[in-house]
DNA sequence: GTAATTGTGTGACTTATATCACGGTAACTA
DNA sequence: TAGTTACCGTGATATAAGTCACACAATTAC
């Protein structure tokens, strides 16, 4: 692993720790589609995302999939973190969206890391800050909006990730946002009316201008 | 402030932390019903709760209060514990459910405690791991159950907090689970029906068993 | 005591979303 | 090329929840 993509890619670390992070971690490539972490699963490494698109998950008890955010490129699982010493088990699932490479740490550098590196916690807690407002931004659009918005803002989102030509079925939008398929394609329907998308079979053509 | 106190609520912290936090946290009374933190509001302290309940809740545009989750006595509003420096404002709306006592903090602690003492990073680490938890459990119940088992665990929570005999009208439970006062009355009303709570008025008496 | 306010109960209706049942068509497969 | 599968469109219907309208009872104000 090419240190100076690190230092690129998650800037303000101490270079003591660039050399640790290079030592001890090691590259992961996974697939567009491949399942990186599943719910229950013990965490037995940190995941810093080096490139790619990862999505985060929240499942119920019948396997049910809820999408909840994405991790990019420079970001890192935030409760992958924290787990030092306890062994304790993941509580999402974690999906490549785009052909991805994590680099995986170790879990029993995290709490070393923390005592000895100012930079290290700091990229922790603001990561976790970070994932925690996601996190209220997903609570506000389930408690708050309608199925209409919400697509609006899950289309626009997988824009800024992937462009505007969308390779995905209604099937697969639906459930991330816990939908049916059926209410998406008239939603789409609606928004292609809007002239805001156009569908075509197994894509989604965003043509409206991303912002707003 | 009483140190022993704070032993007892906080374990495991350094002695030098507790001294610290005695000699730097001011103490703050709040009656039921009070508003301790604002959305948009700078956060110029970190709160630790010292006695009674405080409910957080998040605000839509309109100023609709959506309810996420209790802090009880020995917990720490996680969000502002890391803004140091950065002058944030509150994402979310903090109010205290009983009176309550908390230990305000001024932010600039927080940074100088973060690289001085382990115990205390490891706490507030600790802390937003589980706000973290209890945030995804928020989403489940939004994502995934209805507006009966919703109420069902909501007033558990609350008999949990505050006894069996819950002082409060079908609006401000309407309020917190972002519903309406009709639907409340007539979920309750089915709830008595099988014979799981009393109503009252201006309260409602749980009289089902407690688990499950 | 009377009036005003607040909390609750309930029927009727609307709306958003989910579900069911199709039929059609593109794409793949043998 | 024919058959199969996956994807999409759409009407009909079901359900959960929100909204409206109003009645009434308890509580507070005067």
């Amino acid at each position: 692993m090419d240190i100076t993509n690190i230092k690129i890619l998650f800037p303000n670390l101490e270079e003591g720790l660039y050399n640790e992070i290079v030592k001890h971690g090691t590259i992961k490539e996974v697939k567009a589609g491949e399942t990186l972490l599943k719910v229950g699963q013990t965490i037995r490494s940190t995941m810093l995302i080096i490139d790619g698109v990862v999505k985060l998950y929240r499942e119920d008890d019948e396997g049910k999939e809820f999408f909840i955010y994405h991790l990019d490129a420079g970001q890192a699982c935030s409760l992958s973190m924290v787990c030092a010493a306890k062994h304790e088990t993941s509580e999402v699932l974690a999906k490549a969206l785009t052909d991805a490479t994590v680099l995986a740490i170790p879990l029993e550098f995290m709490d070393q890391w923390m005592s000895k590196y100012k930079s290290w916690y700091q990229f922790v807690i603001t990561s976790y800050r970070n994932r925690f407002e996601e996190l209220l931004k997903t609570i506000d659009a389930i408690a708050f909006t309608n199925m209409d918005e919400r697509l609006e803002d899950y289309l626009k989102k997988q824009v800024k990730k992937l462009g505007t030509n969308l390779k995905m079925t209604h099937q697969d939008i639906a459930n991330d946002l816990n939908s049916s398929r059926e209410v998406i394609s008239r939603l789409l329907k609606k928004m292609e009316a809007k002239n805001w998308v156009v569908i075509h079979r197994n894509s989604i053509e965003w043509i409206k201008s991303p912002h707003s």
